[in-house]
DNA sequence: GCGTATCTATACGGTAGAGTACGGACACGC
DNA sequence: GCGTGTCCGTACTCTACCGTATAGATACGC
């Protein structure tokens, strides 16, 4: 039981940055060993090979894009629009935006890969089913539940993507403002 | 002056098709001239390098995407809501479907490269200054003016990257839904 | 201090694709 | 029917990777 010099985890997160950065085309084993400072000799020690890297990367992502996101926003109670508002502070949080570039990376690479479709389906499923009852708190029609859920989802996914510039306003304001509306 | 046999224009829409598929990487020029029948030996006759047919796709897509989008809009008039209700069905068209997917493509790549970003911001600052307009006809308030039109991008564009299921409800019906709250 | 598990470096073979060079094919204009 | 401009095919070099093989380094457990 040796130390692990290069562990398994760091080769996952250098993958995750790649993959933030690059999508999962620039999730290059010689790279990766590159910025860790090695050569690629202990990657397949770890790894049967690039694919068994890039399932891994998504595993890490849904993790921490669903089960801890929604962890942290359940674990300081409050009503439900409490939480939306949580929730949108997580999302534009420092120490996430890593990560929300990771789900942009993911949601291209999804329309090019049915495996990974297959993937984000069940993340951006257990988003809304975790975002339906929240928004049942306080809206009776189910059908203008669906609609809120939704509109949160693509200014979730939609805005990081959106390269406007608002005058004299901050993204940030337009974003609060537009939440607000939902609420 | 002989008849081209493989013009420029076939190399755009084979890049067009690639990028809307695979995004930038994909863009091979071996495999485009495959899908057009023919070697790459012709390709280094009409562009410099593979970098000057991305430039171009760029070019093509924008004009595509907003001047012409725009003009088809604006050609049968009506009031600020019926031309929002035909930019949606227009959104939603079979025929304009395959350049959203280079939108997407597009947005993907800016996140990694410079010039493509900047040329992303011109095309959505172009977009917002067509729709603030349209929603100023019925909406006094300049902060909401500015909410509704990012509203109405984020679901363009976040949209078609969510890949959730609506339970009864179609996709469509959840966006017309979204729409019409809008308006 | 020796053994073993855990990496790591190095060297190699293979594939994909970029870009170059250049001879030729093809078809229209005259 | 011949010349010219417009491609097209082929053959090359280069580079960037993937994945494999294997010997060697490293440090902890005892």
């Amino acid at each position: 039981m040796a130390v692990t010099r290069t562990p398994r985890s760091s080769w996952i997160e250098a993958g995750l940055r790649a993959l933030a950065d690059g999508g999962p085309e620039a999730v290059r084993i010689e790279q990766l060993a590159q910025s860790l400072g090695v050569t690629k000799g202990g990657f397949y020690w770890h790894f049967e090979d690039r694919r068994a890297l890039l399932d891994e990367l998504l595993g890490a992502w849904e993790h921490a894009m669903v089960d801890e996101a929604i962890e942290r926003v359940e674990r300081r109670g409050g009503d439900a629009r409490a939480k939306l508002r949580r929730l949108f502070e997580l999302a534009a949080s420092r120490e996430i935006r890593s990560l929300l570039r990771v789900d942009l990376a993911v949601r291209d690479w999804s329309r090019r890969d049915q495996r990974v479709a297959a993937r984000l389906r069940r993340v951006d499923d257990r988003r809304m089913e975790y975002l339906r009852p929240l928004f049942r708190e306080f809206c009776a029609d189910e059908d203008e539940v669906e609609v809120r859920c939704m509109l949160v989802l693509c200014v979730f996914v939609g805005s990081p993507f959106i390269a406007v510039t608002h005058g004299s306003r901050s993204r940030r304001q337009v974003l609060e403002r537009a939440l607000e509306r939902l609420l």
